[in-house]
DNA sequence: GTAACGTTTCCCCGGAAACGTTACCGTTCCGGGC
């Protein structure tokens, strides 16, 4: 077994030559602060591929455990994916076979693996747990909250089994993140793969990886819908397969990243290896989502709580969007920072950031029209505190780690409690009190809804596809299709993938789409506006409990954590309506005629889940229709549910 | 669903009003140009 000198680096912020906003008189806040870990050198013995013998039992240790780090937040370009290459070029030793029928390494390894290479004196309970599931060959959806390690739990579960791991995550600047530490701490061992390498490097990354000189390989679900990499990787024999942010499968599979649909059929041509999936949030449905799509057995799902009692919640509501905008201006002028104000639009971004400039705050824009150098700056900027507001729109913050966010202000609505409740927690990662605060227009649900409602479709216009589809002896060409149809590529692109969801297209084993014979375009083109109907209705429905969050009177930390199927007393204390008295302590939970997380079926709704059941009405999550609020006492009258047997 | 923007219509030539179109969040990948 080999032995390797390892040393745990620090990185610093990139220096900004010329700062793009303007500067306030008062003195800069302190730097960002990381974690301090001090750098050592150690000496530590990793398992080779095909490499049986355990490496002992762990040692307790007295320490506070240090918590597995979220990626640092720099964007590193070209030069560091080609060191990332180049320690994997001098790497080039090759390792033994995979051993199969080795048996599941032991938690302690794992335990030893974190402390001697990784450097954290113990896992907490979740990573642990999620290890061992990962370790005892069982497919794993671990939920934990951000700042939790979700990043150490496929390191350590990686570096403690035999064989090589393949990691999807949604973003180039996070895998080059996530790549940087791994080098840091295994030289050498982790490479990317995407579009920005040169073709030698993605052959030298691909063969690394052949050779088993990497153990992580990295890359975006677009890579793998790519029939010769996925060939290539077949024949690595991949063990752990990785989905990072597997949130995103869900979010983003249906109307933006496709791709993400087609992991499923990854996994099954890599040979169905070990699955472990990684959120910080994922409401049930989600959940259901990532397994199916995931293609998921028998998976252990592991989930803590979404409680950050420290982030204090408020809603402010305005009749328009005009005092709106301008409550919301004097809140943010005076409120402590560093913090982020969330938009819908990349022009209200650039708006608001102005208007706060000319009130003389340290502000800048961040959305995705703006050019990558500028992203980079004003990211890089805020990140170490020389920005008091950052304005954003979702562009900003995935795989962010910011410990000092004083404050999330929602300038405009979020479309689901998921989006809202991943924003929001983006703030006090230091534990310390922090600000949550939605400005709430009714009128600001009319662009969510939009959002919501996507492209649109019918059964006609799904039908001439098919049938032009079939006149061009069955090849699906998208960009041919939509010159010959007259149909823009973008909304064609989603006809195609409806139609593929709905059975009418098959993928070949080269990416291409075909024609798959049944069912019949009428009937094909019919489900495929009816899948689409029904994911639509389950984004307005989202949007209705964002809405439902925004306008109740109860406590809206429980009402949010219901969202996720847990249960808090109230009142929290935590949010307005609980401080302005408004909320009284609940009845019982056995006296309430409705459990959380209770099946139940409706006459015209179907079955579902109830997720929240208070004195004014019960919302169930229904399997076809997504999420409905009925007034309790109407559903009491009428006998509008009736329970079902609990599903174990 | 809304707002911003562009075009057309008045039919006296500049500009208001009406009307129509389009964008509105998110990333990766790929091919072409320099």
């Amino acid at each position: 077994m080999p032995t390797r000198r390892i040393r745990r680096s620090r990185t610093t912020l990139p220096k900004r030559a010329q700062p793009a906003w303007p500067e306030q008189g008062a003195a800069a806040e302190p730097a960002a602060s990381r974690r301090a870990v001090p750098p050592r050198r150690i000496r530590v013995t990793l398992p080779e591929a095909g490499d049986p013998e355990p490496l002992g039992a762990d040692a307790p240790s007295a320490q506070a455990a240090p918590e597995a780090p979220a990626p640092p937040q720099r964007r590193r370009r070209a030069a560091r994916t080609r060191s990332a290459q180049d320690a994997v070029k001098r790497r080039s030793k090759s390792r033994p076979a995979l051993d199969p029928a080795a048996a599941a390494p032991p938690i302690q390894q794992a335990q030893r693996i974190a402390r001697e290479v990784f450097g954290y004196d113990r896992l907490h309970e979740a990573q642990r747990e999620a290890i061992a599931s990962v370790l005892g060959g069982r497919d794993t959806l671990a939920i934990l909250p951000t700042g939790s390690g979700k990043s150490a739990i496929y390191q350590v579960a990686a570096l403690s089994l035999t064989g090589q791991a393949v990691v999807v995550s949604p973003l180039i600047a996070l895998q080059r993140d996530q790549v940087d530490t791994l080098n840091e701490h295994v030289p050498g061992q982790a490479a990317l793969l995407n579009s920005t390498l040169r073709p030698a490097e993605r052959e030298e990354a691909l063969a690394a990886f052949g050779r088993g000189t990497v153990r992580f390989l990295f890359l975006a679900p677009e890579q793998l819908a790519n029939e010769d990499t996925l060939e290539r990787l077949t024949k690595v024999g991949v063990t752990l397969f990785v989905v990072d942010e597997a949130h995103c499968v869900s979010e983003w599979g249906h109307d933006f990243r496709p791709d993400y649909l087609g992991l499923g059929r990854a996994v099954q041509a890599l040979g169905s290896p070990t699955v472990l999936a990684l959120t910080a949030t994922a409401a049930p449905p989600t959940r259901a989502e990532i397994v199916e799509r995931l293609n998921m057995r028998r998976p252990r799902v592991l989930v803590r709580s979404f409680d950050r009692p420290n982030i204090h919640l408020t809603v402010r509501s305005f009749a328009d969007a005009r005092t709106k905008g301008s409550a919301a201006l004097d809140h943010v002028a005076q409120a402590p920072g560093p913090g982020i104000v969330y938009v819908s639009t990349r022009r209200s971004a650039e708006a608001f950031a102005d208007d706060l400039q000319a009130r003389g705050l340290r502000a800048a824009a961040y959305h995705a029209g703006l050019p990558a150098a500028r992203r980079d700056e004003v990211q890089t900027a805020f990140m170490a505190d020389e920005l008091q507001v950052l304005v954003a729109t979702t562009a900003f913050g995935m795989g962010i780690d910011k410990p000092n966010i004083r404050f999330v202000v929602h300038l405009d609505i979020s479309g689901s409690l998921d989006a809202y409740s991943q924003e929001i927690g983006r703030a006090g990662r230091d534990g310390e009190p922090a600000q949550a605060v939605l400005f709430y227009a009714p009128g600001d649900l009319h662009l969510r809804r939009f959002f919501a409602s996507g492209p649109q479709t019918d059964a006609g216009q799904l039908e001439e596809v098919i049938r032009a589809v079939q006149a061009n002896g069955g090849e699906a060409d998208p960009d041919l299709l939509a010159e010959e149809l007259g149909m823009r590529p973008g909304w064609l692109r989603t006809a195609l993938h409806l139609l593929t969801e709905a059975g009418a297209l098959q993928r070949r084993a080269d990416g291409s789409l075909v024609a798959a014979g049944a069912p019949e375009p009428m009937q094909a083109a019919a489900l495929a506006a009816e899948g689409q109907r029904h994911r639509q209705a389950f984004e307005q429905s989202r949007l209705d409990m964002m809405r439902g969050y925004a306008e109740t009177g109860a406590c809206r930390r429980e009402f949010l954590l219901n969202y996720f199927g847990e249960d808090h007393p109230v009142p929290c204390q935590g949010c307005d309506n609980c401080q302005a008295g408004q909320v009284s302590a609940a009845s019982p939970v056995t006296d309430r005629p409705f459990d959380v997380g209770c099946r139940v079926t409706h006459q015209t709704l179907g079955e579902g889940t109830v997720v929240r059941c208070d004195d004014q009405a019960v919302t169930v999550l229904f399997d076809e229709e997504g999420y409905q609020m009925l007034a309790l006492s109407v559903v009491l009258e009428g006998r509008l549910l009736d329970h079902l047997p609990q599903v174990v």
